[in-house]
DNA sequence: GCAACCTTACCACGAAAGTGTCAAGGTTAG
DNA sequence: CTAACCTTGACACTTTCGTGGTAAGGTTGC
């Protein structure tokens, strides 16, 4: 049905088949492949291309900074550890004197580590659960 | 002693002076200043530069990325076009259905929003007030 | 007042991102 | 069969990131 070649993407997307290739490699937009490995677009990739340049024109971002935003939410553990490390200083007592501050801080920073390096999370469980929902 | 200076700072978190102030710069860790501009870094602050070292090494992060997600939690409207963008149909396993996609990108939705709202409150606050206390 | 800090503002340089182009070879439509 | 595609891989170039330095001048502690 309607797949488009990397030269007809090109054209209708406004990047370069060269950029077409680069987005794929940084795992933003990934097309399917003919039996003999020809890219195949369909509607969905050649409309997350458009909205990918105006995304990117808009607030001014880089490729990489939406190829960040990908792992952030499909990464194991890398969004509770940036999350954690947004919060940390979050939650002080204000009767603690700096010494015990410091030290408190030592030991989240633990559990953050801990956290981080937990094997699952609700995210990819949600995910999994998803993919075998056939 | 609620502060260090600026070497100081670098000597016990190990970055160097030179990267905090970048590090300042990019928005990550804002240290409070002196009334003739001095850098002051305070606990939270020194925790903050410890656990970023963490984050990017265990992660493989550069700084630019979790510049990246300082922005995405406190920019209002990037976090909501990111979203879109990700959630739009685009290449995706073919046998989950629109509707469930939908309403996963929509529960992934709410926990990056819990982290966007509980950044920048509290903490920034308190961390001024501990600075005035030299 | 002097040493040792601090500030901002540059210059430089390697690494990575982003982008074009070309080469060698496989695929496809007429 | 040929022309016009497609593939991967490599070289090159510009821009940005990450990092160190250095210069000119202000601040602090003794």
């Amino acid at each position: 049905m309607a797949s488009l070649t990397i030269q007809e993407a090109a054209e209708t997307t406004g990047w370069s088949p060269r950029m077409l290739r680069y987005i794929e490699a940084s795992g933003l937009v990934t097309p399917a492949r003919s039996a003999s490995g020809y890219r195949l677009y369909g509607p969905a990739e050649l409309q997350r291309l458009r909205t990918l340049g105006e995304l990117l024109e808009r607030f001014d971002l880089a490729l990489s900074d939406v190829a960040f935003a990908a792992r952030l939410a499909d990464s194991d553990g890398l969004f509770e550890a940036v999350q954690e490390w947004f919060s940390a200083p979050a939650s002080r007592p204000e009767d603690v004197s700096a010494d015990d501050w410091l030290r408190f801080e030592q030991d989240k920073h633990e559990r953050l580590l801990a956290v981080a390096g937990r094997r699952s999370n609700e995210l990819e469980l949600m995910e999994n659960e998803l993919m075998e929902s056939r």
